[in-house]
DNA sequence: GTCTATAGAGAGATAGAC
DNA sequence: GTCTATCTCTCTATAGAC
């Protein structure tokens, strides 16, 4: 089965908004890499912004989410420290990985320019992560495992950590940097945080 | 004293960089915000790259680093919790500051498009900082008032929640939203963290 | 130092033939 | 579903009069 048109679009647009963003990808480029004219894109989307909007739409629905869906956080969370050392690697295979790194540029040069992108920010970057970590912790505390605080504090403060490594990352990467130095980062993380929120008994 | 024309050109061409970055800011706006020629502004600036430059050049010669240059880290870090309750005083009034918010989108939007800008991001938003705190970090330990660990994982761990507070506040900024919430999570970081490295005698 | 006028490039989008 | 041709708009930048 050949790649429909519709899809090698799309590809070419993901590809080109993460290198220079919405603006930065015209049509004209677009159907040049596709290998075809610019108004036969106008056959599969109704305008430019069509395009972005159905990018927008399939950008969370890998990821991550899947990961932990699986899982009852309830029972992970027992685990402690391991729980929080296999969500990190989970985060770290994420922050490295290309197709996700797209997703990330392109999120993060667009939602200066479009509220909607913003909101998907704040959701998917944050919101959602400190959520299933208060959760985890609230587990973890009722199990001495970690002192006791307020657990969306403390997700937070576990979370920012990890975000601004994988924005580092990803700024290296653009300019092809080496990011040895992130990757014990991440591990080195969960055990300074763990050493400060652990109960030891 | 009447300002000049030059300098009203940089500061329009500030804001509407900071509304919707360097594309978004077209000599023609630019000019009518002035409420000259778009052709005028040749006289002041080669052409609209060497406007972004000044800017970016006047950018970091304010901020911060005053406010920490006059003290000696030293002798300031022995205070230990209260020198970092100060810090993040400074931190917090800077990430509610309207001039530096502008710099701080610019920076955010305009890193994604050139090398240049990321560099002054990675230097400013995080080695500059995580440099001095390093330091303060460093005295702390010796002075047994927080655990032994590595004074520059710990300076990284201490400023990335910080930044992440910052750029949240900027979004919701960006949409009006309220971010009253922030305003104590700045201070209760500190208790937080505080509490994770303290060493109690 | 500002103006008018205009060049020249690149963008998004549409009409109509095949 | 793709093509050619073209429209219209916006952009950066320059030439030359005042």
């Amino acid at each position: 089965m050949e790649k429909s048109t519709k899809s090698k679009i799309l590809e070419a647009a993901t590809e080109l908004m993460a290198e220079s963003g919405y603006s930065g990808a015209s049509m004209r480029k677009i159907a040049k890499r596709v290998g075809i004219r610019e108004s036969a894109i106008y056959n599969h989307f109704k305008n430019k912004e069509a395009i972005f909007e159905t990018i927008l739409e399939n950008l969370f629905h890998s990821a991550f989410d899947e990961f932990f869906a699986k899982r009852s956080v309830e029972d992970e969370a027992r685990k402690g420290k391991r729980f929080l050392k296999e969500y990190v690697m989970a985060y770290k295979l994420i922050s490295f990985d290309p197709k996700h790194e797209k997703f990330f540029r392109i999120i993060l040069i667009e939602m200066m320019r479009e509220k909607k992108v913003r909101e998907l920010f704040m959701k998917h970057f944050f919101d959602k992560d400190v959520k299933m970590l208060a959760q985890a912790f609230f587990v973890m505390m009722q199990h001495d495992l970690v002192r006791s605080d307020d657990p969306k504090l403390m997700a937070q403060e576990f979370l920012s950590p990890l975000f601004t490594m994988r924005l580092q990352v990803m700024l290296l990467r653009l300019d092809g940097a080496p990011t040895t130095s992130f990757s014990t980062l991440f591990e080195r993380h969960v055990d300074f945080f763990w050493q400060g929120i652990a109960i030891v008994s």
